[in-house]
DNA sequence: CGGCACTTTGCAACCCGGTTGCAAAAGTCT
DNA sequence: AGACTTTTGCAACCGGGTTGCAAAGTGCCG
């Protein structure tokens, strides 16, 4: 997305167009994957981590980013693509986590399939994650010998 | 669970049967929730918090326990019910993580339905947690003010 | 244009759950 | 009991995230 894009993308939003949330959300358009806040502070480096990490606040406050956390331990981040306001549950796709090379990655072809709760609950959100190895490192692990994958 | 059943299940397991570790699990066992280190902390007030992380460590290792992450930022970690080794993604139990009172519940009668990826990647595990209100808290909100929940 | 109010940014410090090094305590083996 | 291994508690550390505060930037009005 050019700067343009990702400023108006910003005021539609309602969201004050600074030069930080620009350049994050920018960021965020550049990539097919979910990152963390320290993962973006090395990608942006003109940018402070509490600059960026209030940023994705305010992106993800107003629903122009998504945040959850795949089983790394720390939060993931990503655009959300949809145009409308079609963001909800059964129309969010499933991530795979790489225990590996560590990378969240948006299998956008998949959308995360819903389940009935036990009525009482107010489902809010859905988070389905897979957690094992991406193509690229199965086949390396499977490379340097046929078993268990060991450090690199 | 009785002291005993537990220091069974451990060795059925192949671990040693500590002091600490039957103490954790046997806290486990009558928790029908996730808890996180810091909570099984103050629920077990005689053993100290590296203990109890190792423990943990230990049980999770052998298949005694299972660990996975909710949308808290914490691990949580639940006793592992299942008899034999069919502790199988296709398996697991749906969690729900409520937004108000912060308790992640085990949603055992809805299992995580499995989703077809791509070829090329490996799955080793699936995480399928819901957000929202539980019940208990929905209520509560309802009751207060039919809007939003705000500070308890 | 100058001044004032509000917002955003960077820095540094902090928080909190989790993790680890190390020495003391407990358990095991003979 | 004596020598050795394992477990435990303490304290310190780590790292991602979060916050307080002052400086820099932005907008608005006269």
């Amino acid at each position: 997305m050019t700067t343009e894009q990702c400023e108006e993308r910003l005021t539609d939003r309602g969201i004050r167009p600074t030069v930080a949330r620009i350049l994050v959300l920018q960021k965020l358009s550049e990539l097919d994957r979910a990152v963390s806040l320290v993962e973006l502070e090395d990608l942006i480096e003109t940018l402070d981590k509490s600059t960026i990490f209030r940023s994705l606040s305010v992106l993800a406050g107003h629903h122009a980013i998504h945040s959850f956390e795949d089983g790394s331990g720390s939060i993931k981040y990503e655009m959300c693509r949809a145009e409308g306001g079609d963001c909800l549950p059964g129309n969010r796709h499933v991530h795979f986590f790489c225990e590996m090379c560590h990378r969240t990655e948006c299998i956008t072809d998949v959308k995360i399939p819903v389940v009935q709760l036990p009525s009482g609950y107010e489902v809010q959100s859905i988070n389905y994650t897979i957690k094992g190895l991406c193509p690229h490192c199965r086949a390396e692990a499977a490379k340097k010998g046929g078993g268990r994958y060991e450090a690199s």
